[in-house]
DNA sequence: GCTACCCGTGCC
DNA sequence: GGCACGGGTAGC
């Protein structure tokens, strides 16, 4: 059994996740809230997020200790709340997950910020990282060592779980030391040589193993039926990005320490508030921009085909795109082609030129003026959700703009649900939600507009995106 | 006694 | 054997 030597052993550790089976509904969902609730004094910010815990699906019988549990785990790994004074705050990354409903930019972020020490241990665990000296960035790390591996090697490398335990996460020579990521690979690759054994235990390599799940759900890894997890070739931008990372790019516990030989738990406590700071750094709208044609598609043909479709579009719809990477915005150019399809398919060729996107500075209440073969108008708007896993979202947002102009304009209004998942795209028609609200079909909690449930089995219908 | 990550335990 | 409930426990 292979075995840190022991002057070199501490396990890291990081809250666990309480919500894996839903990560991606529970965090959408948590974000969505926690945005709602917005600046409130803590005590009644702790109130009204425990409340809407208790709403989510499930959690009617919970203990309030699990309540209580999950309002602050959640918030301590994914760091969702800045305390400013006596009031909490929504942090950039809960609102930026609120309002973009993409996951797979929230991971990327994630993963680009997490780091040991953090902010979301107690401040004791993170004393001891701090007297031991660690200085750990992991996504970072297994990143650089897979993509030297594959230099070196000239072919796919991967790396599992109890590997990522036992040769990189508790081993100090790597967290505290920076060991080289050649010298990491060719501990591993000896190990296999040489059949060594690890402890497998669910306990011990769940922390990495976790780690390397963020990765996964952030696009950055794809894992193997085999239980090996490879850097995804299409991300390769983003993965240059962890690659090239300025080395300050990190929450300095060190330099911000009045005396790292004699560390207190206060002084601890007060820099792990700044970390959430750090952790919710405001980046570029483009830092990591979701490729969702890169998500949805398994091959590079698959890939290309659907980006020409996009690009001879461009030039069209140029003006009325905000940015032309960002999910909305590719989610949009996929339904103004799919529009145009079907108009075609339906006998009205010549109708095409009437599908158009409205810029968004005129605020209409919706993205895409279209039409039917009657030549009576389509107004739609279109709601994109991006994630690694299958997703069946029922939840969107609609402004009160959106919600209006539902209203007004009836059964010619129609919420395009576009659901992007690994290898996948699943479009839903949402007829008339204002009707459909009337009748029972969907929920609608005003809130800045409407926060719309819909009842998949009631609530309009999934058709294949046309391309 | 209260708070909030920590983590034993048992379920699926 | 992965995962989540809710009691554990350290710090105040």
């Amino acid at each position: 059994m292979y075995q840190v030597p022991s002057q070199y052993y501490l396990r890291l550790h990081h809250p666990r996740p309480r919500f894996k089976r839903e990560i991606e509904e529970v965090l959408i969902y948590i974000a969505s809230e926690i945005t709602a609730i917005g600046r409130l004094p803590k005590q009644e910010f702790k109130r009204a997020l425990n409340s809407a815990i208790r709403r989510y699906p499930g959690n009617l019988g919970s203990k309030q200790k699990t309540i209580d549990n999950w309002r602050t785990e959640i918030d301590a790994l994914f760091g969702f709340i800045v305390e400013d004074g006596d009031f909490s705050v929504p942090s950039n990354r809960a609102v930026e997950l609120a309002t973009n409903q993409d996951l797979v930019k929230f991971f990327k972020l994630f993963c680009y910020h997490f780091q040991y020490p953090g902010g979301f241990v107690k401040p004791n665990m993170n004393l001891e990282f701090l007297q031991y000296g660690v200085n750990f960035k992991p996504v970072h790390y297994i990143l650089k060592m897979l993509s030297c591996a594959e230099e070196s090697e000239g072919q796919r490398a991967g790396i599992n779980k109890a590997e990522a335990t036992h040769c990189i996460f508790n081993d100090l020579r790597v967290t505290r030391d920076n060991r080289p990521v050649q010298d990491t690979w060719s501990l591993i690759m000896q190990n296999r040589r040489t059949n060594v054994e690890y402890d497998w235990d669910g306990d011990t390599t769940r922390y990495a193993g976790d780690i390397l799940d963020y990765a996964v759900q952030a696009n950055l890894l794809v894992k193997r039926p085999n239980g090996y997890y490879y850097i995804n070739h299409v991300e390769d931008l983003a993965i240059q990005r962890f690659l090239n990372a300025e080395p300050d790019d990190h929450f300095d516990y060190y330099s911000r320490l009045p005396d790292i030989s004699n560390v207190t738990l206060e002084d601890v406590k007060a820099l792990d508030m700044e970390w959430v700071r750090y952790f919710n750094t405001e980046r570029d709208e483009s830092f990591f921009d979701t490729d969702i044609l890169a998500l949805a598609t398994d091959t590079e043909e698959q890939y290309q085909e659907l980006k020409s479709l996009i690009t001879n579009l461009d030039e069209i719809i140029e003006e009325g795109l905000e940015s032309t990477g960002s999910i909305g915005s590719v989610g949009e150019s996929l339904i103004i082609n799919h529009e145009r399809v079907r108009i075609s398919d339906e006998g009205r060729p010549d109708l095409k030129h009437l599908i158009k996107l409205i810029p968004a500075a005129y605020s209409v209440g919706y993205d895409i003026n279209s039409v039917e073969v009657d030549e009576k108008k389509r107004l739609i708007e279109v709601k994109t959700t991006a994630s690694s896993k299958p997703l069946d979202f029922r939840r969107f947002h609609l402004t009160p703009n959106e919600w209006a102009a539902a209203d007004t304009f009836g059964s010619r209004y129609y919420v395009y649900r576009l659901m992007v998942t690994k290898g996948s795209l699943r479009l839903r028609l949402i007829p008339d939600p204002v009707a459909q609200y009337k009748a029972g079909n969907l929920t609608a909690t005003p809130r800045n507009g409407m926060d719309i449930i819909f009842d998949p089995d009631k609530c309009g219908y999934e058709v294949e995106l046309l391309r």
